[in-house]
DNA sequence: TATTGTTATACTCTATAACTATA
DNA sequence: TATAGTTATAGAGTATAACAATA
């Protein structure tokens, strides 16, 4: 008898421990250094953007109102800073400051690190290989 | 001028967005059905098994008063049941009734359809690839 | 009128601490 | 004494609704 399972269900099966171990390691590394899983993707955000209060809602799928208490709570820790927007009056845009920008800096050597253990498991090749599966699956054609 | 980012944090790179966004679908799943993404891991753990309220929250990373919520939670909509141990009579085990069986089937189902435009990117060949490599990965020897 | 952001409110998730019952 | 689970409490994340200011 062959097997049952379809490929893409094995698949599946494949990717979620995976995404739960790396979710498992952020969080780690978050709550490390005093930020949530949400926080630690804000800081990342914001590496290299000053995007606004909106646009960042947007991009993680959140209420403007749940942003808010995000960048209230970062900005309280003096991680980062709101700063109005000179094109749109009612808008607010959002930056790393000094401090910020050396914890995120800090935040990326412990994310690869932590998942060491992991990706060292393959071998150079292999590794490429999965990189570009990786990108092709995420479709950015 | 070769490439200055080190393979492993170009592997994470494309890891990364694949992560958040597969939890994005799930989460995704958990709000149409009314379940937070952690009960979502809940009701999967119970689809075979019938684990006490600690083995749960060590599998999860959880505390055991957490634990105590989540449950309380889902058993109050029908999801779950509490029954004693037979062996322990401190312990309490975890099961799903009849409507959570039914309901993680259809999550099942649910996740399968939700992930098929990301898996569907690659041909069967590149699916069993990346299931491999993923396996491999995730380290099971 | 529509959009940007904030505030108030409510619920869930999570941890810590204190507790009861059993091993 | 140690372990299994619960309860009380507090802080953070999230959504909804109502609001002020600007486009």
């Amino acid at each position: 008898m062959k097997n049952a399972i379809p490929l893409h269900v094995e698949l599946i099966d494949a990717l979620i421990p995976i995404v739960f171990g790396t979710t498992a390691a952020l969080n780690k590394i978050g709550a490390e250094n005093d930020l949530s899983l949400t926080q630690l993707r804000v800081m990342g955000i914001l590496r290299d953007r000053q995007p606004r209060m909106a646009e960042l809602a947007d991009y993680l799928g959140l209420k403007k109102s749940t942003m808010s208490g995000l960048i209230d709570r970062a900005e309280k820790k003096g991680l980062l800073a709101r700063t109005p927007s000179l094109e749109d009056s009612r808008a607010i845009e959002v930056f790393l400051t000094q401090e910020g920008q050396a914890l995120v800096e800090r935040l990326h050597l412990q994310l690869q690190e932590s998942l060491a253990p992991m990706t060292s498991r393959l071998n150079p090749s292999e590794q490429r290989q999965l990189r570009d599966l990786l990108d092709r699956m995420h479709g950015h054609d």
